[in-house]
RNA sequence: GGUUGCAUAGCUCAACUGGAUAGAGCAGCUGCCUUCUAAGCAGCAGGUUCGGGGUUCGAGUCCCUGUGCAAUCACCA
C-alpha cells in the first residue's frame, strides 16, 4: 500500500538521481519516531555508497526529487541520516477508504498448504494447571492466527491415557475409593482423580520411609515399595488387555475426560481430532525395522536399538528397548507417520514445554534421516516454563494453581469490577453472565498470550487480575466504546461513505491511527510467521491505544463537515473491526457494552 | 561437568530483526468527568540494557569473554 508506493517511488529516484537500480525490497522503510515530523523513515547511510554524498545532502536529494515527483509527500525533513516523509491528508483519506471498502482486509487468502497445530496434551491422572493454560492459549491462537493466513489448519489434543503414573491413580481408588463416584464426590472427574494420584503418592513416600527406616538404601526403597510395584504389575495386566483393569482404567478415564471436556468448553477451545496415546503408543516399532534397514539404526549387543546423532552434533539416542518395547521416542516416530497420513501437512506444529527442546531436536533429525519428506515441516513451539512469585510450581508442594479455580476467580473479579463502575445496570442477568466470562477469560487470555513464548513468564496473580492497563479488559473496553459511537452514528443516521477529496486536514491522531490499521496485515503475516500470538497482542493494544488518543482528543459528533463526519465514523468503524478480529485470533471475545 | 536458552525502569513486559534521545503497563506524584463509556486521557519522575572487550557510519540486538539464573543430558514421559 502505501508503504510500497513509496517504496517504488524511492527505486526511481535512485535511478534518475544516482543511475542505480534498487530492487524495492531493499529499501526498508521504518516509522518515523514520534519526536520527528513525519509518517514513513527513510534511512540513508547503507546507501552513500551509491549516493556518494553526505547523508544529509543525499537526504535532502531524495526528499526534494520524491516531493517534487509523486503526488503522496507533503513534506518532508532530515535528520542526520534518517529522511522522515510526511503524506497529504488525502492519501490517508484515500487510504481508509480503499480498506474500509475491502471486506476481507486482514485475511489472507487460502495459500493452499496444510499445518496441523498439537496443543494441550493433558495427562489422565489429574486436572489441568496454570501451565496447561499457556499450552491451550498458545495452541489455540496460533492455529487461529495461522488459519487467518490463509492455512487450512487442524487442531489435535494427543491425551496421555496410559502408562504407569495413570495406574498410579488407579491403583490408589482401588484401594481406597470405597466406589466413589464424580457425583458422589460432588466432583468434576479429573479433581477426583487427581486426589487419588495424590493419596498414591503419600501412601508411596510412607512405604519408602518405612523401607528405608528398616536399613534399606533410599534408591532401592523407592524401586522396592510395594506400591510401586503394584502399580508396575497393573501396567502389565492393562497391556495384556486384562478385563477388570481395562473396565477400572475406561470408567476413571471416562470421568477425567468430563472434567476436562467441561474445562475446554468454559475456554472455549475446540479439537478437530482426539488422539490417544493408548492407541498410538505400539506406533512406530516398524520404523525402527526401517531404520535399521537402512543403516540409520544401529543395535546394540543387548537388542537396544540406537539411533546415532553425533554427526548433527547431538549424541546416540535409544529408540526401542532391549526388551523390544517402546519408549517415548519410538512413538513420537510413529505418531509422525499417522499425523501425515491421516493429514498430509507441510507443516506440523508442536505446542510443547520448552524442556523437551531436545527430545524434539532429535525426534526431527531422525524424521529426516529416515527420508520423510515432511520433515523440514516439523516445528516445536517451545514455550517457556510459567513460574509463579514464590518460584516453580510444585504439584508435592500444593503450590499448583488450577486451572478450573484461577477461571472461577478470573470470573468472579469480573463481576466485582462491572458491579462497582455500575455501567451495566440494566442489562438482564443472562446477558451480564456472559459479560464477566468474556471479560474474565479475556484478562486471563491476554495475560498469558502477551509475552513472547519463547520466554519463561512470571505469573503474578494480583496483576492478572488487573483490569486496566495493557490488559484484555481494557482492549475489550476500547472496543465497547466505539460500538457506542457507532450506534449513535447508526441512531443520527450518518452516511457511512465520504469523498476522500473533502475531509480536509487531518489531526495527527487520525493519521496515526489510519497508520497503525495499515499496519495490521503486518502484525498477522509477522504472527504466523513467528508462530507468536504476542505480536497480535502487543498489535492490538497499540491499535486500541492510540484508538483511545483519538476519541480523548477528537470529538466526533461535534463535526459539521458531513464527509469528515463520516470519515472518523469510518475510522472508528474500521478499528473496531480490526481489534474484534485481532481479539478473536487470540481467542478472545470482545462486547459491544461493559 | 557438556549442551541449549535467558539477563532491559522498583516490578511485569516491548523495542518492526543492526538505526535517531531504549518504549508501554503496574506501583509513586500532578491534572482532566454539566459535551460521544474515566475499565479512559494528558503530564512528572524513574535506565551504565548483568560486567568486560571487539566488529562499523551506527550495537539492547552480531562476535569473544566473565558472572548469575533456568532447562536438559534415563532402556521416564
Amino acid at each position: 500500500m502505501l508503504e510500497q508506493r513509496i517504496q517504488k517511488a524511492i527505486s526511481q529516484a535512485f535511478a534518475e538521481l544516482f543511475d542505480h537500480s534498487l530492487s524495492e525490497t531493499e529499501i526498508s522503510i521504518q516509522p518515523t519516531r514520534k519526536e520527528f515530523a513525519g509518517t514513513y523513515t527513510f534511512v540513508v547511510f547503507p546507501f552513500l555508497k551509491v549516493t556518494k554524498g553526505k547523508p544529509e545532502d543525499s537526504g535532502n536529494q531524495i526528499g526534494e526529487w520524491l516531493a517534487k515527483n509523486t503526488d503522496f509527500i507533503k513534506g518532508f525533513n532530515v535528520v542526520k541520516g534518517f529522511l522522515n516523509l510526511e503524506l497529504t491528508d488525502v492519501s490517508w483519506a484515500i487510504v481508509l477508504q480503499d480498506i474500509s471498502g475491502d471486506e476481507s482486509y486482514g485475511s489472507l487468502e487460502d495459500n493452499g498448504q496444510k499445518v496441523m497445530v498439537e496443543f494441550s496434551s493433558p495427562n489422565t491422572n489429574k486436572p489441568l494447571h496454570l501451565g496447561h493454560l499457556r499450552n491451550n492459549f498458545l495452541g489455540d491462537s496460533t492455529a487461529r492466527i495461522l488459519a487467518a493466513n490463509g492455512y487450512e489448519v487442524k487442531k489435535v489434543n494427543l491425551v496421555n491415557d496410559r502408562g504407569v503414573h495413570i495406574c498410579k491413580s488407579m491403583l490408589a481408588y482401588q484401594k481406597m475409593g470405597n466406589g466413589e463416584t464424580p457425583e458422589s464426590a460432588g466432583m468434576k472427574g479429573d479433581h477426583l482423580i487427581g486426589r487419588y494420584y495424590v493419596k498414591f503418592d503419600q501412601m508411596y513416600k510412607a512405604e519408602i520411609n518405612a523401607l528405608v527406616e528398616s536399613g534399606m538404601d533410599p534408591e532401592l526403597a523407592k524401586k522396592e515399595a510395594p506400591s510401586i510395584l503394584e502399580a508396575q504389575e497393573m501396567l502389565q495386566k492393562w497391556e495384556n488387555g486384562d478385563k477388570e483393569t481395562v473396565a477400572l482404567w475406561e470408567k476413571m478415564n471416562g470421568w477425567v475426560y468430563q472434567g476436562f471436556d467441561q474445562t475446554y468448553e468454559t475456554m472455549g477451545i475446540k479439537f478437530d481430532t482426539m488422539y490417544k496415546e493408548s492407541n498410538t503408543y505400539l506406533l512406530g516399532k516398524e520404523l525402527v525395522e526401517e531404520g535399521l534397514q537402512k543403516g540409520v539404526f544401529f543395535k546394540k549387543e543387548n537388542g537396544s536399538v540406537w539411533v546415532d546423532l553425533t554427526e548433527e552434533g547431538m549424541d546416540e539416542k535409544l529408540v526401542l528397548r532391549a526388551d523390544g518395547t517402546a519408549v517415548y521416542m519410538t512413538q513420537d516416530m510413529g505418531t509422525c507417520d499417522m499425523k501425515h497420513k491421516n493429514f498430509p501437512f507441510d507443516k506440523s506444529v508442536f505446542v510443547v514445554g520448552n524442556e523437551q527442546d531436545y527430545h524434539f531436536k532429535v525426534l526431527f533429525a531422525i524424521m529426516k534421516k529416515l527420508g520423510r519428506a515432511y520433515a523440514d515441516g516439523l516445528y516445536h513451539l517451545s514455550y517457556g516454563m510459567v513460574d509463579l512469585p514464590s518460584g516453580k510450581m510444585k504439584s508435592r508442594e500444593g503450590t499448583v494453581v488450577d486451572a478450573d479455580d484461577l477461571l472461577q476467580e478470573m470470573f468472579n473479579t469480573a463481576e466485582k469490577h462491572t458491579r462497582e463502575l455500575g455501567k451495566i445496570e440494566d442489562m438482564d442477568d443472562s446477558e451480564a453472565q456472559k459479560l464477566y466470562k468474556v471479560l474474565g477469560l479475556g484478562a486471563l487470555k491476554y495475560f498469558l498470550l502477551k509475552v513472547d513464548p519463547k520466554k519463561r513468564m512470571l505469573f503474578n496473580p494480583q496483576e492478572s487480575i488487573e483490569f486496566q492497563g495493557h490488559t484484555g479488559p481494557f482492549i475489550q473496553y476500547t472496543h465497547a466504546r466505539i460500538s457506542a459511537i457507532l450506534r449513535r452514528g447508526k441512531s443520527l443516521e450518518i452516511q457511512t461513505s465520504f469523498d476522500s477529496d473533502k475531509v480536509g486536514e487531518l489531526n495527527t491522531r487520525e493519521v496515526d491511527l489510519i497508520f497503525k490499521i495499515t499496519e495490521y496485515p503486518k502484525a498477522l503475516q509477522e504472527a504466523a510467521k513467528e508462530y507468536s500470538p504476542s505480536i497480535m497482542a502487543q498489535y492490538v493494544y497499540d491499535l486500541a491505544k492510540d484508538y483511545n488518543g483519538f476519541y480523548q482528543e477528537v470529538p466526533i459528533f461535534n463535526e459539521e463537515n458531513k464527509d469528515k463526519l463520516a470519515f472518523r465514523i469510518a475510522i472508528s468503524n474500521m478499528t473496531a473491526k480490526l481489534i474484534k478480529e485481532g481479539m478473536s485470533l487470540l481467542g478472545i471475545e470482545v462486547p459491544e457494552r461493559m
